[in-house]
DNA sequence: GTTGACCTTCCCATTGTGGGAAGGTGCAGG
DNA sequence: CCTGCACCTTCCCACAATGGGAAGGTCAAC
């Protein structure tokens, strides 16, 4: 099948599809006479895989790690468990770092009128030298 | 002072000043002689804010929204409070899909032995078709 | 007058995705 | 047979925000 059903069938775009095959996280798909990428249940079923694996939030080297082990029978799933939890320890910090965002700000919101005067605490607050917030070092959140 | 001082002072570093003045973020430094940019303490008082706002995780084009409204003093606080707000509501959606993905992972997770063995309910889950997981249909987390 | 620490601009890489151009292919209808 | 349309191909550009680094100018101290 052509890429363009093989995009609707797994749910992954057709350019993301070339672009997967460009980095090497898939396989050079087979080529037609006239030059189109051939794609058949089995590639299909791969998409699938990177695409939930996507949607999970794992990063595109993790997806290229967990598809290895995936198309390896013999893999420990001990090392599959630690990919897992490496993420959902990611997941856990940046979440904790928007929490302590979003409270701050949630305070600071709470104590502003919001109306048409002028002055807003959270205004000042961004406007501290220094701040006693947490500190948040690299708040990607 | 030069840019290395606004940059130690401010907290932003000096690439940064740079492309923030590239993109309109902020206004043209003032040049010496020699072509350096000249900074004063009312300059890194705006670089202080661009840090903090950057902090609590807001867009540049946000940051910029909020400058406008700094340095507008008949500005009504309803403005301010909106994009505190706004982003609010940004950091709870994120967060909740993050919490989802999470739940699904720990979930998995436990149910792996995470031993030398291959038979693994991670990419059990992975490789379903279809799957009840809350379709996530842009955790970008 | 040389060294070293600054400064300048410019280009490149990152992560993952989409947009779009320019051109080939293949099928259907006239 | 030709035209049009839908598909495919590759290639470049853009995003957001940041860092790295090259090539070159400047300045102060020694």
């Amino acid at each position: 099948m052509n890429i363009g059903q093989a995009s609707e069938r797994s749910g992954v775009s057709a350019k993301m599809i070339r672009y997967y095959e460009s980095v090497g996280l898939l396989p050079s798909a087979a080529r037609r006479a006239n030059g189109y990428r051939d794609y058949g249940d089995q590639e299909v079923a791969v998409l699938q895989f990177v695409r939930r694996t996507r949607d999970l939030g794992f990063s595109l080297e993790e997806v290229s790690s967990l598809l290895a082990l995936w198309s390896n029978t013999r893999r420990p799933s001990r090392e599959v468990k630690k990919l897992a939890e490496k993420h959902i320890a990611d997941l856990e910090v940046r979440m904790a770092e928007m929490r302590e965002v979003s409270k701050t700000l949630k305070k600071l919101a709470g104590a502003c009128h919001g109306d048409d005067r002028p002055d807003c605490p959270i205004l000042d607050d961004l406007s501290q030298p220094r701040t006693k917030r947490p500190a948040a070092k690299h708040a990607k959140a």
